[in-house]
DNA sequence: GCCGTTTTCGGCCCGACTGTTTTCAGTCG
């Protein structure tokens, strides 16, 4: 039985959580779950492998009980309380808690009195007004159940929207804002300040001189379609996409609590909270209570709150409660001046709108030293065209424009694809002829998870295989990654000096930061690349630099901020 | 269920809102 991936013991651990939580039990046994669900999320190494090494303990929210768990499953392939508890609870009622205003309780309390199990009954319920004979339960809840029901809450869940998007619409606001003559500072906080795969809405906060006439400025935004009636000073809107949006203004002298409180994650300032009470100090987002002399401590800056609490400022996209709370100070994170060069772009050879030349041209004036151009091979769809004899005739167009435009290499390379069976397109003659190869998957998706990890650590194995792009295949909020064994390959690639790609891709960004920060944690050298398909592309490098800094990456742990002197003899075929 | 510069037991972040209730539990972010 093949070991269970970290996501699957998460997820059970989730589950566990919840059913304890239909179960009655304590809400601090049911938080323990919780808490060790996203610590197994987050954690680089395989926990299965940590269990069978007697070390998971070590890890932070993992005790004795949850050690015992891991092991059940890891022997027998279930978890006891697991199997138990399901046949307990209808797995609706789970569903239900989905509802607002419907919680564990409550749920707990339709399911024992009125036999209610599933959102299908509960809405039948709501509409003969079966409700609210119960004790806690009246005529505004069943109101309120009817509603989210118009609203479609049992029909797929709303997707999230791409941190890309999100950010063309909270950039473009701020800007609005900070235009304003009546704003003072304006911020956006959130999931979109701490630069997440994705965000569900957004958060604004601002200083002013004239509130009122900011929010009304707010209100008036063409990217707003609706904004409820303005506060004192806060408002709630939607702009036409469909994005929430929250609007704060505050008092100076409140904003750097504001802007903490408000930018999260939920993780990170529960941690942060729950040390500030050891220290006899209240966090919250009106400011720091002290024990010592009883006063609330108002903070302008963030820096002010973090150096209150004993801590360097913490950069948002590090505020995820990954450790970044035991640090005495920042380690340098990458930025997307340090990049150098970008080892995988597209041009017309294959799918990709530009020429080698206009390619070339571009990425000099990014002020890159190097680039490689990496067309699909020839077994992929995109790649048709790229015969062997055509990928001949590319290597001496690239060899020409690269002699002809001065300060730049541009290196010849490919994007092969990896077979089922772990072989590259094209002879190895010919790959070696090549100045640079990364290979990724792009077919068969759903081999399996012991396949697909042989297919690429054998990839990894080639000699002239310098890197591996976009590892696990996610798109996301459309494609879950595929079944692949991550660490195994990671430690193929340690071992093979094959650098491992964030492909940077607005919904690929992929490894994503959990797995780039195992891989360098493990020696393996990581490349941020754009796999641009244009000129106009080539600055996705900024997502890829999100996902390096919620990796904890540092400038060098990047190869490709190094320069080209410095580069060119880590690829395999030149250090052999 | 986890955890320890107050602790191996007794705690475990903070505040707002809501509906249903006469003082608050449950839910949410």
């Amino acid at each position: 039985m093949p070991d269970p991936p970290n996501a699957q013991i998460a997820s059970l651990f989730d589950e566990l959580a919840d059913l304890y939580e239909l179960d009655g039990a304590v809400i601090h046994r049911v938080m323990a779950y919780r808490n060790a669900a996203k610590a197994v999320r987050d954690a680089g190494t395989s926990v299965a492998a940590m269990t069978r090494a007697g070390e998971v303990t070590e890890m932070p929210g993992i005790g004795k009980t949850l050690e015992e768990k891991i092991t059940a499953l890891l022997d027998t392939g279930t978890i006891p309380a697991v199997e138990k508890l399901r046949a307990k609870f209808p797995p609706g009622l789970v569903d239900m808690t989905r509802l607002p205003g419907l919680g564990p309780k409550r749920a707990r309390k339709l399911f024992d009195e009125l036999g209610i199990d599933s959102l299908a009954a509960l809405k039948q319920a709501a509409e003969e007004q079966r409700l609210r004979g119960l004790r806690g339960f009246g005529p505004k809840f069943e109101e309120a159940m009817l509603t989210a029901f118009a609203a479609g809450v049992d029909e797929t869940p709303r997707a999230r929207v791409l941190l890309s998007r999100a950010l063309l619409i909270g950039d473009g606001i701020a800007e609005a804002l900070r235009a304003h003559p009546a704003s003072d500072r304006v911020e956006l906080a959130g999931s979109a300040r701490r630069m997440a795969d994705a965000v569900k809405d957004l958060d604004v906060v601002a200083t002013a001189t004239d509130p009122p006439a900011l929010l009304r400025a707010f209100a008036a935004l063409d990217v707003i379609e609706q904004c409820s009636e303005p506060g004192e000073n806060a408002c709630r809107a939607r702009t036409h996409t469909g994005m929430a949006v929250d609007f704060r203004v505050v008092e100076p002298d409140q904003f750097g609590n504001v802007l903490q409180h408000l930018t999260g994650s939920k993780e990170h300032n529960v941690a942060l909270r729950e040390r500030a009470v050891r220290k006899g100090l209240h966090v919250s987002e009106y400011g720091i209570l002290d024990d010592a002399d009883g006063k609330t401590h108002r903070c302008p800056t963030e820096e002010a709150v973090y150096a209150k609490l004993g801590l360097p400022w913490i950069p948002p996209e590090l505020r995820e409660n990954r450790g970044e709370l035991d640090l005495d100070a920042i380690p340098p994170l990458v930025e997307m001046a340090d990049l150098k060069g970008d080892l995988h772009m597209h041009t017309v050879a294959s799918d990709g709108r530009n020429t080698i030349e206009q390619m070339a041209t571009a990425a000099l004036e990014r002020g890159y030293e190097y680039i490689a151009i990496t067309d699909h091979s020839a077994s992929h769809g995109f790649g048709n065209d790229v015969s062997p004899d055509e990928l001949r005739r590319q290597i001496e167009r690239v060899r020409e424009v690269n002699a002809a435009i001065d300060g730049i290499e541009i290196l010849i390379g490919t994007e092969s694809n990896i077979h089922t069976d772990g072989r590259l397109d094209y002879d190895d003659d010919l790959l070696a002829e090549l100045d640079w190869v990364i290979a990724s998957v792009h077919t068969s998706f759903g081999v399996g998870s012991e396949q697909m990890t042989a297919r690429v650590v054998a990839a990894c194995e080639h000699p002239s295989c310098d890197a591996i792009g976009h590892l696990t295949g996610r798109k996301i909020e459309t494609r879950p990654p595929y079944a692949i064994d991550v660490n195994a390959v990671i430690e193929a690639a340690a071992r093979t000096q094959t650098m491992l790609e964030i492909n940077s891709s607005a919904d690929r960004r992929d490894l994503n930061d959990v797995h780039a920060r195992a891989a360098a944690q493990a020696g393996v050298r990581i490349l941020i690349n754009s796999d641009a398909h244009g000129v106009n592309t080539l600055g996705i490098v900024r997502w890829g630099v999100a996902t390096a800094r919620r990796a904890w990456l540092g400038p060098d742990q990047v190869a490709n901020t190094l320069p080209w002197s410095e580069f060119a003899p880590l690829r395999k075929r030149v250090a052999g």
